[in-house]
DNA sequence: TGACAATCTGACCGATCGGTCAGGGTCTGA
DNA sequence: TCAGACCCTGACCGATCGGTCAGATTGTCA
């Protein structure tokens, strides 16, 4: 019965995927994700270390990404990481909405765990750069809202189109951030009509 | 050693609230609270009938403000309800935002349970209203990400000051939201460019 | 043919969970 | 004095969890 390691594996992460979407990480035991390959128990763990190196390797993807905002981000200041935080992450929010909604409500406790010690950090420093890196505590609370807010609605609309979900985010992203003062005398970008 | 019935009663619910709100509702067991409490397991419930009930009676003040609420906005649309929605769900979340912190991230399983399904469909016309009963996907999708991140930033920013933490999401929600057209001479609704 | 690695499994482990239960104190009021 | 209500507890229960392990099976290749 023995099939070929990378069919099995990828079945175990695909049937990972369904279940933690569907009861959340920690509701989800990998008996169930056993039982939904048709495998045993013992078989997941043959594939991946550890339950939590399953949800590792099925965020992946999206962490990468993630992180390469995150690089793009360092260095710019005001207005420019405003810009660059808001559309980078109203992206990478409808690009792996999917992702998003596994971990629909886990997020603090996961980010605590070591392995995703810097996804906490990388998080933070999108923050603030969604903040216009100002210290006004209603541009953070501003930051905080709108970040929290696009990740639940595209774990939320994980059916609704791209080309739907991603201009009406825009949209309100534009809508909702107070342009920051920009630090040089950055053009006040005005291309608030649509895109 | 047997205290007041009221005063062990209210010293649980009060370690059950601490300690909620640092590990979250499954992430507590009856176990540390009784620590915390300085009693033993058993004792938590011969005073609670279950886990489930303490959690009950300590979201009861919230549930009943947001049933209010709920009342209020029957019969309203429009930008009416767009207003009343908006200004009572600020007030709510920043009042009682120590609530929404204990169960961070797990709305969506404890709505699930029997004990809290009305809840669910509460936060529904809630949303319904922030849209200001709009059908447009914009409205809706809006309407989601202030209601999700307006919750999250209260159960992030506990400690900052309840005037400084509404009017910066009162600003927030003024900026964000789309006023709807007005619910009597409905015009034909040609909205179909941007916004 | 036989050695070997890869794949897979049932049985098992310790830990933890929410919850039950019989019974032991303590207080009160008839 | 004593019955009974109230408060509290240790011991225990069944279930479930993530994870381990020895061994069976299979495919490959010298």
């Amino acid at each position: 019965m023995a099939r070929a390691v990378s069919e099995t594996h990828g079945e175990i992460l695909a049937a990972a995927a369904r279940r933690f979407a569907v009861t959340g990480y920690r509701g989800t035991s990998l008996q169930d994700i056993a039982r939904e390959v048709g495998c045993s128990k013992a078989t997941v763990l043959y594939h991946f270390a550890n339950k939590e190196a399953l949800l590792a390797e099925l965020m992946a993807p999206a962490i990468a990404v993630l992180q390469e905002l995150d690089d793009r981000l360092t260095g710019l200041t005001g207005g420019a990481a405003q810009q660059v935080a808001a559309v980078g992450f109203v992206d990478l929010a409808v690009r792996f909405r999917r992702e998003i909604a596994l971990l629909r409500g886990e997020f603090p406790e996961l980010l605590a765990q070591p392995a995703f010690a810097h996804i906490q950090q990388i998080s933070e420093r999108l923050r603030d750069a969604f903040a216009g890196h100002s210290d006004r505590p209603g541009a953070r609370i501003a930051a905080l809202v709108l970040l929290a807010g696009i990740s639940e609605a595209c774990a939320e609309f994980v059916d609704v189109p791209d080309d739907e979900l991603r201009p009406a985010l825009l949209a309100l992203v534009r809508r909702a951030v107070e342009p920051v003062e920009s630090p040089q005398p950055q053009p006040p970008t005005t291309e608030d009509k649509e895109s």
